[in-house]
DNA sequence: TGTTTGCACTTGCAAAACGCAAGCAAACAT
DNA sequence: ATGTTTGCTTGCGTTTTGCAAGTGCAAACA
């Protein structure tokens, strides 16, 4: 997915993180802020390295997340979200806010939906900010 | 894409439209309410024949879209959203104003996204209802 | 200080998906 | 009757995916 298709928005955000894993490792960012290599391979979904090396590396230079020196340590890398990937934010609360109409989805995402139903826009906003300072 | 990789919401979306092509055909739709196979072809990103038939019928098992019969002839064949194909508006929304910030878009659709600006509840609840009305 | 462990990737290879081109059957038009 | 349109299907080469194993460097351990 290199090269771009149209001109239609649609087409460009796909043409980004149009794929089966880019927006599950972007999910994972906005829930942890920051998260290692390993972090990301801990996912239910099951990523391999290879594809994960792979899309880590298409975000970064689609400037959706960057790395960070790990404090610990020189030989952990933590990834996180720029200001493009935290933008995703509404993007991804309608995802949510879709599936729970037609799918069966874990408590503890039905209750955090619950809070976003009260106050959509406080929400997204405090948690882009959240994510804002790091 | 045929079985579930976990019970999140948003793989369990991705599941069902996270490819590089479902979305641009909801779009489609979205835009013009009915079209033929015929007419998706036309899309700008030239979608090939054998993955439109193989999308158009993924979505329609999953229950996005429907067939339709046209009403001037038998050889063409409708297709239209459902309403839970309707319900992903807002997700549509949400990716076109993200991508309205990060990329260069068509004039008009920056003029649409002006007048989503102007009153986005509003704009979302209109044009589901006028996607409902067929 | 040598060795083992942990972490972040690479690499090889088989399987699946993609994409172009051609083909095909059922309407429909002439 | 014949040619065209429409909605797919089929073949086949290319690309992407996915599992498993391997590599290189840094830190921890003995």
């Amino acid at each position: 997915m290199k090269s771009q298709r149209s001109d239609c928005p649609v087409s460009q955000s796909l043409d980004v993180w149009g794929d089966k894993w880019s927006l599950l490792i972007i999910r994972d960012l906005m829930f942890a802020k920051q998260l290692t290599y390993g972090d990301f391979l801990k996912a239910p979904e099951g990523i391999s390295t290879n594809i994960l090396a792979t899309r880590l590396l298409q975000l970064e230079e689609h400037g959706l997340i960057e790395k960070l020196d790990h404090p610990d340590s020189k030989a952990k890398v933590l990834y996180r979200l720029t200001g493009k990937g935290i933008d995703l934010v509404p993007v991804m609360i309608e995802i949510n806010l879709w599936a729970e109409k037609y799918f069966t989805i874990p408590a503890d995402r039905k209750a955090m939906l619950k809070e976003v139903k009260k106050d959509k826009d406080g929400f997204i906003k405090a948690g882009m900010k959240e994510l804002r300072k790091g």
